[in-house]
DNA sequence: CCTGTGACATAAG
DNA sequence: CCTTATGCCACAG
């Protein structure tokens, strides 16, 4: 933990900042941070913020749709559930009708 | 300071 | 569709 965790900070503030029913990427987080080439550092964050309850990790998943966090979650589709319980439909751990569930922390006027 | 690693992204075969 | 390879950057040891 340095004084310089900002990065984790924001990263942990996007996703909390992320619609209900609502999913976005690991490349537009770290573009709204001004890191576009370090979509890596997001997952990461992503990965320590398991300590944090209120970053909704299943919520950020990568560009492609795809739950590629999912092995990151205790069960073995957890993260599929969490984002089924919200209203997001899910085939073979990838995102149905991507667009229109997809979010950028750049909308956050919609 | 150097090395390894990572829940990505993109390209190439 | 698959695997490999490269870039990219921050953190941990």
């Amino acid at each position: 933990m340095s004084d310089n965790d900002n990065f984790f900070q924001r990263v942990y503030e996007v996703s909390r900042l992320i619609p209900y029913g609502r999913v976005t990427s690991y490349g537009a987080i770290a573009k709204y941070l001004g890191a576009t080439k370090s979509a890596r550092m997001v997952g990461w964050a992503m990965n320590a913020s398991k300590n944090d309850d209120t970053v909704p990790a299943h919520r950020v998943v990568n560009k492609q749709g795809l739950l590629t966090g999912k092995i990151h979650f205790q069960g073995k589709n957890l993260m599929q559930q969490l984002l089924e319980s919200e209203g997001i439909e899910i085939v073979d751990n990838q995102i149905q009708n991507l667009e229109d569930k997809f979010w950028d922390p750049a909308d956050l006027d919609i």
